[in-house]
Order: C-alpha cells, then sequence, then structure tokens
DNA sequence: CCTTGCGTTCGAGCGCGCTCAAACCCCTAC
DNA sequence: GTAGGGGTTTGAGCGCGCTCGAACGCAAGG
C-alpha cells in the first residue's frame, strides 16, 4: 500500500460523493487515521492549485495546517478533505468571505450546523440556477455553431 | 401590438434558442424591420446589467450603439441581440478579451467564420466541463446538505 | 564550506470587470 | 424661469482573489 494511499483516498471519496452513499463514507471521512502526510508541493499538486493560493487560504483562516519540525507545512487528511470542500465551493462560486464565514462555523464550539444547513441550502439553488445559465449559454453556442455550419453548407 | 414587441421578440429568440430552430429562426433574428428602440434604462433592465454596464460594454467596442437627435443612446434589435450574446458569453464565464476578439471578427469586413467556429467550439468545451464541475459541486453539497440530515436524525 | 532546492513570512502589487463621480446637457412640467 | 429627472463623457477608484517578491531558514549533496 502506498504511503500516502490514506490520503488519496480522502481526496477521492471527497471528490466523488457517490450517490448512495451515507454513514459509512461518513466515518469513512472521519477517520484520521494515518500518518501520511502531503507537503505543499504535493498538495497543491493533487488540489490543483498553486502553493500560493494554499498559504493564502491558509493565511485567511479557510484552513489550519500543522508545521513539521523544520516549521514546513504538513497536510493530513483532514487538512486535505477541507481544501477539497473550500477548492470546490470556490470553482463553484461561493466567494471567499462565505466561505470563511462556512468554515468559520464548522470550527466552532458550539452546534451551527442548522445555519450551516442554510447556508448549504441557499449554495445548492445557487448552484442549480448557474448550471441552468451554463446550459442555456451552451444550448445559444451550439445553435450558433450549428447555424455557422447551415450557412457554410448554402 | 406592444410598441417594442419586435424588441422582445429579439431579446426572446436570442435568450431561448429553441431545440429544433433553424435558418428560419435566423432570418428572423437578421430582420431589423422595426424602428421601436429602447432607451439606456429599458435596454438595462431587460438584459439584467446596469447602465454603467451597458455604457462600458460599448466603450470597449462590444457593440455600437446609434444616438438620438439629444445625444442620448437608442438599443435597436441589433444591438440588444449583440447584447444578449455578449451577456451570456459573460455570463458564461467567457473573457472580455475574448469576446472582444470574437466581436472585432465578427465586425470585420472579411469573412472570419471559421476563426468564429474554432472560438465558438472551444467556448462549447469550457461550458460543457463547466457545467461537469457545477454538477460535481451540486453534488458534493447536496451529499453534505443529506449528511447533516441523517446527523440530525441519529 | 557552499551551493541547490524547497520551504517560510509578510506586505505589496496586479488584472479583471465593473462602478462611480464630476461636470455637463437636454427636455418637460410647474 | 427654474427645478427635476433623465441622459452624456471621461478618468479614476474599487473589491475580489489571487500572485509575486524580498529576505530569510533549513537540510542534503558535492
Amino acid at each position: 500500500m502506498e504511503p500516502d494511499e490514506a490520503l488519496r483516498r480522502a481526496l477521492r471519496l471527497a471528490v466523488d460523493p457517490p450517490a448512495g452513499v451515507s454513514i459509512e463514507a461518513v466515518r469513512e471521512l472521519a477517520r484520521d487515521d494515518d500518518a501520511s502526510e502531503w507537503n505543499i508541493a504535493t498538495a497543491a499538486k493533487h488540489l490543483g492549485v498553486s502553493p500560493h493560493t494554499l498559504r493564502y487560504y491558509e493565511r485567511i483562516g479557510l484552513v489550519r495546517v500543522a508545521r513539521d519540525a523544520a516549521g514546513h507545512r504538513r497536510y493530513d487528511a483532514p487538512a486535505v478533505r477541507r481544501l477539497v470542500f473550500v477548492t470546490r465551493m470556490r470553482v463553484s462560486g461561493m466567494s471567499i468571505s462565505d466561505l470563511r464565514h462556512y468554515v468559520d462555523l464548522a470550527d466552532a464550539e458550539q452546534d451551527t450546523v442548522s445555519e450551516r444547513m442554510d447556508m448549504l441550502l441557499e449554495h445548492r439553488d445557487t448552484l442549480r440556477s448557474q448550471i441552468a445559465q451554463l446550459q442555456l449559454a451552451l444550448a445559444a453556442t451550439e445553435y450558433k455553431i450549428a447555424t455557422y455550419q447551415e450557412v457554410h453548407q448554402l
């Protein structure tokens, strides 16, 4: 078994939430049973962002990252999972400040589940309308392409 | 018939390219047979952007807009169609500079169809992967929502 | 010992896409 | 005549999200 197998597994689970997942997978994600960790370059590569961006995300409080003896960042499974979530939300248009609010709630001691739920529900709606928008744009683009092709045949 | 019926029709046609459209619709879109025009406030309202933005788009060459006797902008059907296209492409992530390139080609004298086709094809691919990304994000979000709900029931 | 390479912190800079403000113009209604 | 509400032009400003640079630290290899 590769040394960072657990990290890759966490990454994959977070990346591809299967259709019928449930408590099982949550527990899996919640387990921190592997000592394997990534340095910033490796983490950046797997997450598809730059090391600069990873440092930036940590600086603004989106993720907490441990240090090794030399003071270098070590990305463990929880950090990677958080970053997968963060990058996904960023890519899907959630603003940095909303994301900060969300992770502040997630990191809080108290029960903030209902407020986070509200944010998630709202983001879900945003995503749905975004997708609808993009599908409209796609239809328009394909329509234009088809038109050009037809015109070209005249 | 409302005075700006033709403009609304142009807007609708450009907004909702029906599945099986063809030359017919193109001709319809291409006809400039109506004298009705919009002022900047009306155009902005219908296009869902601010007057500021409309002036900005004109300034950077994305659209040409005529003036009335008083020097006020008059948005006719071609301008509206162009702006529908522009806003759709913007919303779907095409950069201003790419759009400028595209409309420069479209406004050029020469035959630039093939180059525009290339841009459209590329944008189509971008749109498809964007949609895929968003659907992933949506799945992840719904997964998280479902998880919270299950946890809440425990 | 010294270079190479990878990391650190912190503040500053930047590109994009608007967004605004100032000074002005014109038309209509009172 | 004048107040109000729409519009115009231009250059400047701004918020976001990185992105970079400078100065430094540490550890391994030649």
